[in-house]
RNA sequence: GGCGGGGUAGCCAAGUGGUAAGGCAGAGGUCUGCAAAACCUCCAUUCGUCGGUUCGAUUCCGUCCCCCGCCUCCA
């Protein structure tokens, strides 16, 4: 089988092929966040999403070479590093370390590369440099410098190649007053900014005088740089579309020389947006969430990946507090049929077996079907835990059953952390065990209420108790 | 207004021109001193509406209703 995606640029699922010609190396990027506060659960579905892309390709052995930005000057942190009185870096620093930590708190691999758009100033302005040398940038009477659209497409370039644009119809001046700019034209995009008051201690040299980078054209100059021109794989939220993404290809597409069949990025893969108890995540809502508000309530990263990994990517997600407390259910099933496995197995190594692996890449070469591969996980869940309560698995079998799941959670990432019992708790138990035997059932239930209060819960099984966490 | 994505059991969510994965919740059972936990079994004659094509549609086409996203710096 062949994995398949579905590419933005067609519309449509086409197989992937890398550009490598070997087949072998793959290049990602993935744009990051903007670090001007907490990210919320909203970002963090794509970054899962991103983290699933990744780490499926790897499976398939792919050499992936995963590039994620951080936004780090932008008029957000401008205007808040303004009021907090801090640097650029001590602000933006904060923020990327959170985000950081949020990431691995949810099991998302750190990135090979982490380029910060503060750092790759140079290279933006080369590229403005080039687009302005070839005609379709321009310097404004206010100072600044726009890419212009009309002089792209004159060139027969194409604008609008991931989505269709229809500038007639377009309802200009909703969110940005179009004469707050002196752009030729309203659709045309800032490269460079002009240094405003405002900005304070933000800016950069540059050959149209003070100012700092636009949005769009640190993606181009960052994935370029460590990507190459062309490169296989560009994700993000399907927010980016447009148009971020549109106009990275116009910038890239214009300042750079490509060949026939050349184009900038092969691939483009974008995650649709969640809601939150079937609403737009909205702080008026109360329905607005970090990370880190979802681990003061109680849950742990593993769960909310689980439930974030839960759905297809392209599909608008409901996220929920009761989603969350299924996927508690959901996971602790799945960790007691490993567990069980493990115990059987008990240290024994086995080739892995095969089924659950085939059926399980099955799913994600589909345009990483991930819902399909959870169920094939669950129906294998439920053939082992049957084969267990019949006895009619061997040590071998229950090792080959674990190395199988080790290999696909290499891919889900949500591998249970062993817990290790206190010996007061584990004395506790024993005593327990003890009471029993002496049909003291009131002392006995009086220790299964004192492990509960600390957070404990004893399962009593045919071969005696066995402790675990609440 | 333009463009796009959806409506599948109480909830979440896959999927298919041939009769609906999986998870949660729920019900029954096994186990247990009683429980709990765990495990097993069951749980959509039906896929928003109304038509059409077809031997057959939830799946294709058309209609209507509803929800959501993007439309210039929001993942």
């Amino acid at each position: 089988m062949e994995l398949k995606v579905f590419n933005t640029l067609s519309r449509s699922v086409e197989e992937f092929t890398p550009l490598d010609p070997a087949g072998r190396k793959v290049g990602m990027y993935c744009c990051g966040p903007t670090v001007h506060d907490y990210a919320h659960i909203g970002n963090f579905r794509t970054f899962v999403f991103t983290d699933l892309v990744r780490r499926y390709l790897e499976y398939r052995g792919y050499e992936v070479t995963h590039v994620m930005n951080i936004t780090d000057v932008e008029d957000k942190i401008i205007r808040k590093v303004g009021e907090s009185g801090e640097t650029l870096k001590e602000f933006t620093g904060r923020y990327e370390k959170a985000f950081l930590e949020d990431l691995d708190v949810l099991a998302c691999l750190p990135s090979h590369k982490r380029p910060r758009a503060t750092e790759f100033i140079g290279p933006i302005i080369a590229m403005i440099r080039k687009l302005v040398a070839k005609g379709v940038a321009y310097q404004a009477a206010d100072g600044s410098v726009y890419f212009s659209i009309e002089k792209y497409r004159g060139c027969g370039c194409c604008y609008g190649q991931l989505l269709k644009l229809n500038f007639d119809e377009m309802r200009v001046g909703d969110r940005v007053a179009s004469d707050e700019y002196e752009k030729e034209s309203v659709a045309d995009f800032a490269l460079w900014k002009a240094r405003v008051p405002a900005d304070g201690d933000v800016f950069w040299k540059s050959p149209w005088g003070e100012g700092r980078p636009g949005w769009h054209i640190e993606c181009s100059a960052m994935s370029t740089q460590l990507l190459g021109s062309s490169f296989d794989l560009h994700l993000g939220g399907e927010d980016l579309i447009f148009p971020h993404h549109e106009d990275e290809i116009a910038q890239s597409e214009g300042a750079l020389d490509y060949g026939d069949g050349e184009r900038f990025v092969k691939y483009w893969l974008h995650g649709s947006h969640l809601l939150v108890e079937g609403k737009k995540m909205s702080k008026s809502l109360g329905n607005f969430f970090t990370l880190r508000d979802l681990l003061e309530k109680g849950f742990n990263g593993r769960e909310i990946r689980y439930l974030m990994l839960s759905a297809h990517y392209r599909e608008q997600f409901n996220f929920t507090i009761d989603g969350l407390h299924g996927a508690r259910a959901a996971l602790d099933r799945l960790d007691e049929c490993l567990h069980k496995l493990g115990e059987l197995a008990a240290g024994e190594t086995a080739e892995a077996e095969s089924e659950l692996r085939t059926r399980f890449a099955a799913a994600l070469d589909d345009d990483l079907n991930v819902s399909a591969a959870w169920g094939a996980v669950f129906e294998w869940v439920r053939e082992k835990n049957k084969a267990l309560a019949e006895g009619s698995v061997t040590p071998a079998a229950a090792a080959a059953a674990i190395a199988a799941w080790q290999r696909i959670n290499a891919v889900l990432g949500i591998a249970a952390k062993e817990v290790s019992v206190p010996a007061e708790i584990q004395a506790l138990a024993e005593e327990r065990v003890a009471a029993r035997k002496a049909k003291d059932f009131a002392r006995s239930d009086e220790i299964r209420d004192q492990l509960a209060a600390d957070g404990w819960v004893i399962e009593d099984t045919p071969k005696g108790p066995r402790v675990k966490r609440a």
